[in-house]
DNA sequence: GGACGGTGAAACTTCAGGTTGCCTC
DNA sequence: GAAGTTTCACCGTCC
């Protein structure tokens, strides 16, 4: 390095971050957790004395994305007021958003962060901090990849204003220097595995390739998947025919696909029939299902309806047990006996048993009830504040599993249809709409209304307006009084031309005006 | 003497990330 | 495995 980093502090990346703003330049900071980059940016916002009225303007706008701040939007407002940011995965997108282009225009200086930054997004910085070069992995701490530091360190230097930037590694002494000049300035990077060979990608990629009829026979898909990179790196074709074959007999077994035999079959392709996919099978493929996961499902709606199950929670275990749902949350110590008396409790009315506590699977079940209990809280109104407190889950993760439960939650209720579960079908779409709003059961009514969210549909309730016909008999002024009087025109204007339409909403309808209203 | 507050060592806890599907009368 | 947090013992100060 040409010139030596002023030692302001004890802590070498604030001393880098300040000498960067010292500089008229900003930086990012790679740390290895979320936890780290809230500590590591509020420890960088007591020494930036960056405050300006833009900056807090910006917090209070960071602050308020929710509808009822957490302490994490607080803790971050404290640390944009002076120019730094944290960003990971646990962020509201819409305060991910605001930073990101925030810090494009200059206005934010440092940015805190996990690996998140580093992949995908394009937010270069002259400075690229990498503070952490290990994390936690299946065995412990680890080095990180050659790759994850290389992107990290692509970070650095924007195209259109620098000349050129800085990547920085630290170490805390000469030795362990010289290691990491060898592991990642001079190393190479890891060889790129092709991915095709996990199980799940397989499933899903063999029945795809039979429903849009882009392969029939066996031959021709050993044929197709000989061409691939996989099969380039795996090399040994009897055991990679071997594993091909045991998806296609899954296939079958689940009846997503069908061997097609017999007089269908023109004489040449009696030793090499064709397959193609079940009505089941080509829906399930359509809807980018894991094969495994709609199996699961079937499953579970078959002994739901036998059992007449009731109650939203067993559908939100039997998907929480899914793979489209991982990875999951460990159950922390503290939670432990919420989680135990909850499965308790529910164990009864769920879809897949409780496997033996010596069951290398019983982790990832009770796991699968934790986030069921989340999933559940949130649609008895609970707010993110109270999420995050009682199960350490941000509002961001909260989104990105509430995403995936109503993509799942409508791949059910496809599925639903297709087997003639017809009794479930109902329940589904409630459901749904509860996960995707919030709210308990009562308020499904209500929330149909374009402009009524989760907060405003309890403020109706709990003022006696609990449907349709309540919204329509009540004044006008009431209503204006309580959420506004433009709100309330809007209000009766759907109330009066639905009523008028048919007398009676399909009241499980999902409002197409409010596909898009969730401020993602 | 006791309440309170500051300090630091020891014990304890937790740990990155994210794409698919519908649908807009 | 290590950072970050919590707990707890210890000590000094003030009333």
């Amino acid at each position: 390095m040409q010139t030596p980093i002023p030692q302001l502090t004890r802590d070498s990346t604030i001393n880098l971050v300040l000498d960067t703003l010292a500089k008229k330049k900003q930086a990012l900071v790679f740390v290895n957790s979320k936890r780290s980059a809230e500590k590591q940016a509020e420890d960088l916002s007591k020494k930036t004395k960056l405050e300006s009225h833009e900056l807090k303007v910006l917090a209070e706008q960071l602050q308020s994305v929710l509808d009822k701040p957490t302490h994490q939007c607080e803790r971050l407002a404290l640390c944009v007021k002076q120019g730094v940011a944290f960003h990971h995965a646990g962020l509201a997108s819409k305060q991910k958003e605001i930073i990101e282009e925030q810090f494009r225009k200059g206005t934010i200086k440092v940015i805190c962060c996990t690996p998140t930054l580093a992949y995908g997004l394009d937010l270069p910085a002259f400075r690229s901090i990498i503070r952490d070069v290990k994390r936690y992995g299946h065995r412990g701490m680890d080095f990180i990849p050659v790759l994850d530091y290389l992107q990290m360190a692509g970070r650095a230097g924007r195209p259109k204003f620098d000349a050129w930037g800085e990547a920085i590694l630290l170490a805390d002494t000469e030795p362990e220097a010289d290691d990491l000049l060898e592991r990642y300035i001079q190393g190479e990077p890891e060889e790129i595995f092709s991915k095709l060979a996990v199980e799940p990608v397989l499933r899903t990629y063999i029945l795809s390739l039979i429903a849009a009829r882009f392969v029939r026979t066996r031959s021709e898909i050993m044929e197709f998947f000989g061409r691939t990179f996989w099969a380039h790196q795996f090399e040994d074709v009897d055991k990679l025919a071997a594993i091909i074959d045991k998806m296609l007999r899954l296939l079958q077994e689940w009846e997503f696909v069908q061997k097609a035999e017999g007089e269908f079959a023109p004489a040449s392709e009696v030793s090499d029939p064709p397959y193609r996919a079940t009505f089941l099978g080509q829906r399930v493929a359509e809807l980018y299902l894991d094969p495994l996961t709609a199996h699961q499902l079937r499953k579970a709606m078959t002994r739901g309806a036998e059992e007449k199950v009731t109650g939203i929670f067993p559908w939100l275990h039997i998907l929480s047990r899914t793979l489209e749902m991982r990875p999951l949350s460990g159950v922390r110590q503290k939670e432990y006996e919420l989680v135990s008396q909850k499965l308790a409790l529910a164990e009864s009315t769920l879809l897949e048993r409780e496997p033996s506590s010596f069951d290398p699977e019983y982790d990832s079940y009770l796991e699968a009830v934790k986030l069921a209990m989340i999933l559940e809280e949130w649609c008895e109104e609970r707010d993110e504040e109270f999420i995050l407190e009682t199960y350490n889950i941000r509002p961001g993760e909260l989104r990105t599993k509430l995403s995936r439960l109503d993509w799942l939650l409508y791949a059910c209720h496809e599925l639903a249809h297709i087997l003639q579960f017809n009794d479930l079908l109902k329940e589904i779409r409630k459901a749904r709409i509860r996960a995707k709003y919030g709210v308990k059961e009562e308020l499904l009514s209500l929330i149909r209304l374009e402009g009524i969210g989760r907060m405003r549909a309890r403020i109706l309730w709990r003022n006696s307006i609990k449907d349709l016909g309540d919204v329509k008999n009540v004044e006008q002024k009431r209503l204006a009084d309580l959420l506004g009087a433009k709100l309330a025109s809007s209000l009766k204007k759907q109330v009066g031309e639905d009523v008028q339409g048919d007398g009676k909403l399909d009241q499980y309808a999902l409002p197409a005006e409010k596909a898009g209203k969730n401020n993602e």
